[in-house]
Order: C-alpha cells, then sequence, then structure tokens
DNA sequence: AAGACGTGGGA
DNA sequence: TTCCCAAGTCT
C-alpha cells in the first residue's frame, strides 16, 4: 500500500511530453519548431491553415510537394483568393478529397471578403470558414495563435484511448476522447502540444506496434500497464466494399487535343477534370459516347479503389478528325494537357489509352 | 447521423 | 492481392 498517489496528474503528462517534444519535433516545411518558437517566432497562420487542411486524412509524406508548390505559387491568402478555380483544382489533383479543395478557395476568399484578409484569431472564429472543422479549428487556433484549444485528430484518439485504456470502440468513444484529450491540453504552449500529441501517435504510439520502450509516457499508460496497448482503440468493424463498373470515353483528335470535361462539383472527383464516361452504377451506363467515332476496345480496364467502393473502369479509344464535334466536353490542345492535373483514377485511364495508340492491336494494324 | 468523399504506402 | 490506414468535414 501506498500512502501517496504517484500516479501524475494531467500536468506532469503535458510536461514530460513537451520535453520529448523539445527533442523529437519532426521538421515540416509549415512548422516553427520549439527553439525558433521560443526564440519569438510564430507560425503564418495562413501556412498552418493550408497544411492542416492538406493533412485532413493525408500523410505528412503526401503533402510535402503539394504544401510547397501551394506555396510557391500563392505565397498569401490574397494571393490564393484571386486564383481562378481550374489552376488551384489541377494544382491538387491527385491529393485526393477534392472538397477539400474547393473549400480550400471558399475560405481564402471568405477571408479576404469578410476578414480583410487577416484568419480569424479564436477557434470559434475559424470554424466559420469552410472546409474548418473541429480539429483544424483547434489546430489553428493553438498553434497559429496560442490559445488552449484541444486538438483531437487519429493520432489523439489513439494516444489518449491507450494513455487511459478506453476500451469503447470508435467512433462512439469520440466524445469521451475528446473529453480525456482536453483534461491534458496545457494554457502554456498549447500548439506545442497540439503537435507533441500528434508527432508522438505518428512515431512512436502508432497503429501498429507502438514502440512503447522509447514513449515518454510509458509510466502514465495505463493502456500499457494493462498490456492492451496494441489493441487499442478498438474500432467498430468496417462495412464491406461493393465493386462498381463504367466505362471511360478517351478521344484524340488529329492534332494531338484530348477530349476532357469538368465534372459536376458534388459527388466523386467533384470540380476536377476527367475523361467522358458512363455512371458508375451499372456497366454500359445511360450515357452514350461523347462524339460519333470508331470507339476501339482496348481489353484493358482501370482498377481503383476509394473510400466506399472498387470501380472498374473499361477504356475505349478513338482517333478523330479536327473538325469532330463533341456533344459533352472540349478538346484541350495537346500543349496546354497536363495528365498531373487530373485525379489519379483518370491519370490511369490515360496511361491505358495512350498506351493503346502507341501500340495498337496486331488486328487493328492491318486493319 | 451515418455515409460520402481519394490516395499511396506498408504489412 | 488485399486490407488497413493517415493531422476530418460536410450533409
Amino acid at each position: 500500500m501506498r500512502d501517496t498517489d504517484e500516479s501524475p496528474d494531467a500536468g506532469d503528462i503535458s510536461a514530460r511530453l513537451l520535453v520529448w517534444y523539445d527533442r523529437h519535433a519532426r521538421v515540416m516545411p509549415w512548422r516553427v519548431g520549439p527553439a525558433e518558437r521560443r526564440a519569438g517566432q510564430r507560425p503564418d497562420p495562413y501556412r498552418v491553415w493550408l497544411s492542416e487542411i492538406m493533412l485532413q486524412q493525408t500523410t505528412v509524406a503526401a503533402v510535402r510537394d503539394y504544401f510547397r508548390r501551394f506555396t510557391e505559387r500563392w505565397p498569401d491568402v490574397e494571393a490564393l483568393a484571386a486564383a481562378p478555380d481550374a489552376d488551384v483544382m489541377a494544382e491538387w489533383a491527385g491529393l485526393g478529397y477534392y472538397a477539400r479543395a474547393r473549400n480550400l478557395l471558399k475560405g481564402a476568399r471568405a477571408v479576404v471578403a469578410l476578414h480583410g484578409g487577416r484568419f480569424p484569431g479564436t477557434r470559434d472564429g475559424l470554424l466559420s470558414l469552410p472546409g474548418v472543422g473541429p480539429y483544424t479549428a483547434a489546430a489553428v487556433a493553438s498553434i497559429a495563435f496560442d490559445e488552449p484549444a484541444t486538438v483531437v485528430d487519429g493520432n489523439v484518439e489513439r494516444v489518449v484511448s491507450r494513455l487511459f485504456a478506453v476500451e469503447t470502440p470508435l467512433p462512439a468513444a469520440k466524445p469521451e476522447l475528446t473529453r480525456l484529450a482536453a483534461t491534458l491540453t496545457p494554457q502554456e504552449r498549447p500548439g506545442d502540444h497540439a503537435q507533441a500529441m500528434m508527432d508522438l501517435g505518428a512515431t512512436i504510439c502508432t497503429p501498429r506496434k507502438p514502440v512503447c520502450s522509447l514513449c515518454p509516457l510509458r509510466p502514465d499508460c495505463e493502456g500499457h500497464r494493462a498490456g492492451l496497448e496494441a489493441e487499442l482503440p478498438r474500432k467498430a468493424p468496417k462495412a464491406e466494399k461493393p465493386v462498381r463498373e463504367g466505362r471511360l470515353w478517351i478521344a484524340v483528335r488529329a492534332d494531338g487535343a484530348v477530349l476532357l470535361e469538368t465534372r459536376p462539383e458534388r459527388g466523386m472527383l467533384g470540380g476536377m477534370l476527367g475523361w467522358p464516361g458512363t455512371d458508375w452504377d451499372r456497366s454500359g451506363g445511360p450515357a452514350g459516347a461523347p462524339l460519333e467515332a470508331d470507339w476501339r476496345e482496348t481489353g484493358v480496364e482501370v482498377r481503383h479503389t476509394f473510400t466506399h467502393f472498387h470501380l472498374r473502369l473499361e477504356v475505349l479509344v478513338a482517333q478523330v478528325a479536327e473538325a469532330a464535334l463533341p456533344a459533352r466536353g472540349s478538346f484541350v490542345p495537346r500543349a496546354d494537357f497536363r495528365p498531373a492535373a487530373l485525379p489519379t483514377l483518370m491519370r490511369k485511364g490515360w496511361s491505358v489509352a495512350a498506351a493503346a495508340i502507341r501500340h495498337p492491336t496486331g488486328e487493328e494494324r492491318l486493319a
């Protein structure tokens, strides 16, 4: 029996975490490290906001180059707000969750039009921006404005569920995890605390095989004490992904121009450039080819898996005359066509079509 | 309020 | 190959 409770309180946990962060903070282009921070350097709210939008459901590794290109091209919120929609969507292509890019522009324009080009300096103010939810608002408020807001992302959920041995499965456990995370948020250095929690989750308290031997919070961790660290957080089982099918029409004009269309704002790949195609509900779909031509089956299927379904698209190609008049989409001159401006699914379609055009089958060569 | 919404990398 | 997942938000 102990006559004193030796389990550390929340302040001790955060203090220990910050000591670890001072030594191990990862370097990121949008981050002001703990040392620079102490020297008085402040992060630019625009860069923090942009990075946090990009980081939603997306790995740091995937974000790095996109962040660099965006900030080189649009160094501040005024520049971004003034950018044409198509330029921003093309620059976002490949990063996924394209509603983020549409909301990014709306958000930038709101900051300029409604807030004189200054980001709202509080969590509640930030929440009013499109694309900014509870996570992003708390992240920007704490990192850029020193507000002691509690940041809860997937990393924090994992760290907290282990630290307090929360056995309730996600997403039901979310409110409790948020409440527990809030008990750890310090008044001083809340932004570094938030980033430390996320770094810890990303490097030590990882989903599989957490490296407890290197964890600064191991003495405090109930999950580890119970031998449950690898089991937590528990999660509700996921639904099976259905397979959907459809067809893609890729037309190349004699002068090299390619037939593309801008997809509707709503729905999959909303607002992005893509090849005309059928619906993905059933093979063949109701929609006809975007123009009359000698459509050739490539015999190659594009396979792509989204968050909630698998997709298989049959690719058809046609080489058409310069006078061809499409019923859907418009021809983009070859010099202006960059596959990189397409979402990944559509890039795959282009790879198939380009190969089919370069290497027609024997039969077609004879024809 | 449950489902829609991308992608690439690792096991 | 297949599955899981990563710094969520919107409707």
